[in-house]
DNA sequence: ATCCTCCCCTAC
DNA sequence: TAAGGTAGGGGAGGAT
């Protein structure tokens, strides 16, 4: 049921419990509030043992939701099945095959009717969140009994440091039977308090136990060792199977470099990888291919949220600017909501992001993800930066809205949105929004730009130069539904469960080479050819001809409500005729500024609480579409020299 | 150089 | 039916 149908607002929520990657993607966040009842997850990072060694625990569910699901339905228990949100014919999307679906070629991420056309007879069980926590959580308490150097990934992944339990162990012989112990106590315990099984890697790194823990599944546990043999055999991995080389990067090594495995990326001076990958970027795959890993533990797994955001692009349909207002409103709410759950609870934020998913004009509604997904799409962001925080939901909608204004979509182009917050700082007018309520007029004092621009002209210069032409900005899809029929090799090994110890050397898993049935691209060009050339070293260039972000430097208002426009700009920074608030915050270089705020102990006085530069108040937003239909601003042709519509808007002069 | 915005990729 | 979220690293290109 789409928004439309179902009401933007409801669907709003209702998504929210229904969607697996929405239960992923938060799961931090609640292991967060479960890390405040564990006393033991207080630690800071472990020391190297002697010798510098290390040994570091990768531990990972198998199979995790189905193995959950599984427990109670032991009979399906050797069937290949998945967890998935399909009935029957219905063309779901795989969150999680069992390794008996495996066998078979299902992935994650795989479309049931592929899945089903790889597996005839394939099962699928429907979600189960509750359990997936209560496992969770018993898996976490388990690995703190084993320590506290705990670096939680997601629900079901972690990495334990254990050289303080082992490293002291001077006789090698004597230390490996002492991590066999460990990590055998440690999997059974998970086993028989939660009956799913966990396999686990062990290595000298981060990396090198996640690269273990591959080969170990399912329901195994080994060590990689960096002596001759552990070499060759990282040599001899897909590059695809290191961390952070994901599909796409694959694909670019191979066309870029004739690269395949790590010992051939290992033949590639990191010059030459850098002047492909970027500086950062190729020395990390410089280092992570000879199995160099050089990540700072970060305790608990937990760091300091940057970011907090809300989207949806799945069902999202509407045909009024007010519904969009509405889904926005509904995001704004749960994203207020999940800022008070965070760690950033009673901060404000001073940067507010967009997100967009805009319908391409030809999209070929066959590459949906059934009929409600979003289909081709132009991604597009926006962000604003404010001189104050926004707290309330009523500011961020606010914002969202003039920043989806600057878009130019029409409502019927609308297939998904995002709000996201950033740079959380202390509130500067907390008390002030008690006494003004959202709708409250605002007075204001105005004042005026170096361009003289009244703030009239302003509201019509919402739409950017170049949005119209989105489709340009973004890189063409990878590969089309052919590139995916070239499945790799996979998955030699799926008998019976054996061993508890060692897994064989046969039990290798690779990830998967394929593209995943994914957002970005919809993998939606029919044509190879196109394709081909696209991916070719100069692909690249399809960022070419970008447009991007016009600046809007006009007017700006100073005015005391807080519900008012409060948005910083070059051009204003400094120099213009805005009465600033004095803050040491901003003597810093710009991206530093709201974040420092937090804990510098501003008075949030009346005085400064007054003054919030605005571009206007919101009487009358609803030009945002005016009636719904975009491309009809007089901005986009005062600033393009052209418009489709020009005429339309001859109205406000 | 460094910052900023927008975009891309990755992981679960 | 079906639930394509979330966060972070980092690159390109323009502004300063
Ligand atoms: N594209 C994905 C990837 C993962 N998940 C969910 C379902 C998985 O069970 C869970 C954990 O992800 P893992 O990558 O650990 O995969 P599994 O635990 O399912 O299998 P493995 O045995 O490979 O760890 O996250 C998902 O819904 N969609
Ligand atoms: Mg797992
Ligand atoms: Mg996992």
């Amino acid at each position: 049921m789409s928004s439309h149908e179902r009401g933007q607002k409801e669907f709003v929520s209702h998504f929210y419990t229904q969607s697996r990657l929405h239960f992923i993607g938060t799961w931090k966040e609640r292991y967060a509030r479960l890390l405040e009842t564990l006393p033991d997850s207080v630690h800071g990072e472990p020391a190297p043992g002697p010798g510098g060694r290390r040994y570091v625990l990768h531990v990972d569910m198998d199979a995790f939701f189905a193995s959950v699901s599984l427990r109670d339905r032991p009979e399906l228990m050797d069937k290949p099945v998945v967890i998935s949100a399909a009935s029957d014919t219905s063309n779901a999307e795989v969150s999680c095959p069992n390794y008996p679906a495996r066998a078979f070629g299902v992935r994650a991420g795989m479309w049931m009717t592929k899945a089903r056309e790889l597996c005839p007879g394939l099962i699928s069980i429907n979600y189960e969140f509750e359990k997936y926590t209560e496992v969770a959580e018993i898996m976490y308490r388990a690995l703190y009994e084993t320590t506290p150097f705990v670096n939680g990934v997601s629900c079901d992944e972690a990495y334990l440091d254990i050289t303080h339990l082992v490293g002291e162990i001077a006789d090698e012989a004597e230390r490996e039977a002492a991590i066999a112990r460990l990590v055998q106590n440690l999997r059974t315990a998970i086993f028989e308090r939660t009956s799913c099984h966990a396999s686990v890697g062990v290595g000298a790194s981060m990396l090198l136990a996640r690269l273990a823990t591959a080969k170990a599944k399912p329901n195994g546990w080994r060590i990689f060792q960096m002596d001759e043999s552990g070499k060759a055999t990282l040599a001899s991995m897909p590059v695809r199977d290191l961390p952070q080389v994901g599909w796409k990067g694959a694909r670019e090594l191979v066309a870029k470099l004739g690269v395949e495995t790590c010992g051939d990326l290992q033949r590639k001076s990191l010059e030459e990888i850098q002047r492909h990958f970027g500086p950062k970027r190729g020395k990390t795959m410089y280092n992570l291919c000879r199995g160099i890993d050089n990540r700072p533990w970060v305790p608990n797994g937990i760091k300091e949220r940057q970011t907090i955001g809300t989207q949806i692009s799945w069902g999202v349909r509407m045909e009024t600017t007010k519904e969009v207002i509405t889904f926005l409103e509904g995001l704004c709410e749960e994203l207020v909501e999940r800022i008070s759950r965070s760690e950033k609870a009673g901060l404000g934020a001073k940067r507010i992001s967009i997100t967009l998913w805009k319908a391409k004009p030809d999209a070929n509604p066959n590459h949906r993800k059934g009929s409600l997904g979003h289909g081709e799409c132009n991604i597009l962001q926006r962000t604003v930066a404010l001189h104050h925080t926004a707290t309330s939901a009523p500011e961020f909608l606010h914002h969202a809205r003039k920043l989806l204004e600057r878009l130019d979509c029409a409502p019927t182009d609308v297939r998904g949105l995002g709000v996201s917050a950033s740079s959380f700082a202390r509130p500067d007018r907390v008390l002030h929004d008690f006494f003004a309520p959202p709708s409250a007029p605002s007075k204001r004092i105005r004042s005026v730009n170096d361009d003289g621009k009244d703030e009239g002209l302003l509201k019509r210069s919402k739409v950017e130069k170049g949005v119209n032409e989105g489709a340009r900005l973004q890189k063409e899809g990878d590969h089309d539904a052919e590139g995916n029929k070239e499945v790799v090799a996979e998955e030699e090994r799926h008998g019976p469960n054996v061993d508890d110890v060692q897994a064989s050397e046969a039990s290798t898993r690779h990830r998967s080479l394929v593209e995943p049935e994914q957002t970005r691209d919809e993998r939606a060009k029919i044509s190879t050819q196109a394709d081909e050339g696209l991916s070719s070293p100069t692909s690249k260039s399809s960022r070419g001809g970008d447009k991007p972000h016009e600046r809007n430097d006009a007017v700006i208002a100073l005015l005391n409500d807080s519900q008012d426009d409060d948005v910083m700009r070059d051009s204003i920074g400094d120099d213009a005729k805005v009465v600033e608030i004095e803050d040491d915050a901003f003597a810093k270089p710009r991206h530093e500024r709201a974040s420092v705020d937090e804990g510098s102990n501003i008075e949030v006085g009346k005085e400064t609480n007054g003054e919030v530069i605005s571009l206007d108040d919101d009487d009358d937003d609803d030009e945002y579409d005016n009636n719904g239909d975009d491309s009809d601003n007089p901005m986009a042709f005062a600033r393009n020299g052209r418009s489709k519509d020009a005429l339309a808007l001859s109205h406000q002069e």
